[in-house]
DNA sequence: CGAGCACTTGAGGCAATTCAATGATTGTGG
DNA sequence: CCACAATCATTGAATTGCCTCAAGTGCTCG
């Protein structure tokens, strides 16, 4: 199939778009060598330390990015402070609503991460003339929809080892997608973070990774670096058919 | 936006089509008069009583449909029988996955329904040709993608009475959306069904039931019909902002 | 009227939370 | 380079909210 895409000369092709990740599994691969030149002149790179808001739960938002390199968080608060991430998005994802002048939930960089803005009425104007482009991101929400109600199933009805195993089985397998056994990896998120996406406290979250670094599911160093010995081991922790 | 919409004599429109809810909210809102008679030909009406399966998780998925009435449930389950309800979804939603083979869930009738129903084949033909109508599934998906998170939110960091709380407020402004005080309505879901959609056991969620209905939040007969006095008492109880 | 089903109510147990203290790691200024 | 604070993570003890198990109530339908 990718081979049927057009072989361009790569000189058609924006520069600041030849080395991006996004040009073949995100969104902008559904776009021509014209239609990527008209929308990178309005582009711009932003680097983002860990921790940095894009966008705020409720506020206008008028960017829609790609993101590069690093992984986003989305977030819903409650009135009271009680918070749940209710989507992680890892490179090439696409990042935004268009159509929709609110967000629906802060967006927070979790590790550092480069995105590649544009603005939101311009994706909007070439959707309607690139129906391929909508096909794509109509394709990715659907993915996004599947994610979450997968995590709806986790937060329902599995206990905090299910949880935790879960989470690590979903980072070891997005981080790098053809992970093995004995893969190793650094955690994008933080104690703190991991509860919120499971929707437990950070105390049972630790005592958790605990419990399976004890049964020799994962090994862990700095506490942020995970090492996994046997993935189906801990798919079958994760409680995942 | 509507008063555009061409203003055709509607015996252009085939006659199954002309009574159809869905032609106005739904998907085939996006369809020409041609369009639709071409849809209208290849599709047929199905009741659905209540508890009747419309298709298996992972089972191949070869209709899409419209709900014409009646409210059905997406479940996704657990190896060993733990189940959580992914979705609910009401006339006139769309029900399938375009471009996708199996269905990621299970979709069974949560009370007697009322289904459109055309071959998938034929509606992803129709799509890369109205790009209309995929701009039109692709709101849609973006609506239950919101939902879906919402619904995380709600699983990951309520108790069981705000779960309970927003479940009913969640019923009473999505059946009737204009929903006011001291409006009642029946439950589409059973308490089990009620309990898998909260990640909640039956017990828990009879009791805060009877707990609402003693602090007058809301009242109960038959099991099924409620009554609201005050809906903004009720999201306050909900925890909603 | 009795069987079957859906729902409610009660008692006790347990998993996860809360509260509190300790340990580890990182960054800062002397 | 060390001392110190600050942040993040772990561990322990006590509490609690929800679950489990069990019995009871109230419909519906033959």
């Amino acid at each position: 199939m990718d081979m049927q895409r057009s072989d361009i000369h790569s000189s058609d092709i924006p520069i600041v778009c030849r080395a991006c990740e996004a040009r073949h599994g995100g969104a902008c691969s559904a776009l021509s060598p014209q239609q990527l030149g008209e929308l990178s002149k309005h582009s711009s790179r932003r680097r983002l330390q860990a921790g940095t808001e894009v966008v705020g739960q409720g506020e206008e938002m008028a960017t829609c990015a790609n993101i590069m390199r690093g992984v986003v968080k989305l977030t819903r608060m409650m009135p009271d402070g009680r918070q749940q991430i209710v989507g992680l998005q890892f490179a090439p994802d696409f990042l935004g609503r268009p159509f929709a002048a609110e967000s629906p939930h802060s967006a927070e960089a979790a590790t550092d991460t480069e995105i590649c803005t544009f603005p939101r009425h311009l994706l909007e104007r070439m959707v309607t003339r690139a129906p391929e482009l909508e096909h794509r991101l109509h394709q990715q929400v659907l993915k996004e929809l599947d994610e979450a109600r997968d995590w709806m199933l986790t937060l329902g009805r599995k206990n905090a080892q299910e949880k935790v195993a879960s989470f690590l089985f979903l980072i070891a397998t997005h981080y790098d997608p053809e992970t093995v056994d004995g893969s190793a990896f650094d955690l994008p998120l933080s104690r703190a973070d991991i509860a919120d996406f499971l929707g437990l406290t950070i105390e049972t979250v630790s005592r958790q990774f605990t419990k399976l670094r004890k049964e020799n599911v994962i090994r862990i160093e700095n506490n942020r670096h995970v090492t996994v010995p046997d993935i189906e081991r801990l798919q079958q922790f994760a409680g995942i058919d």
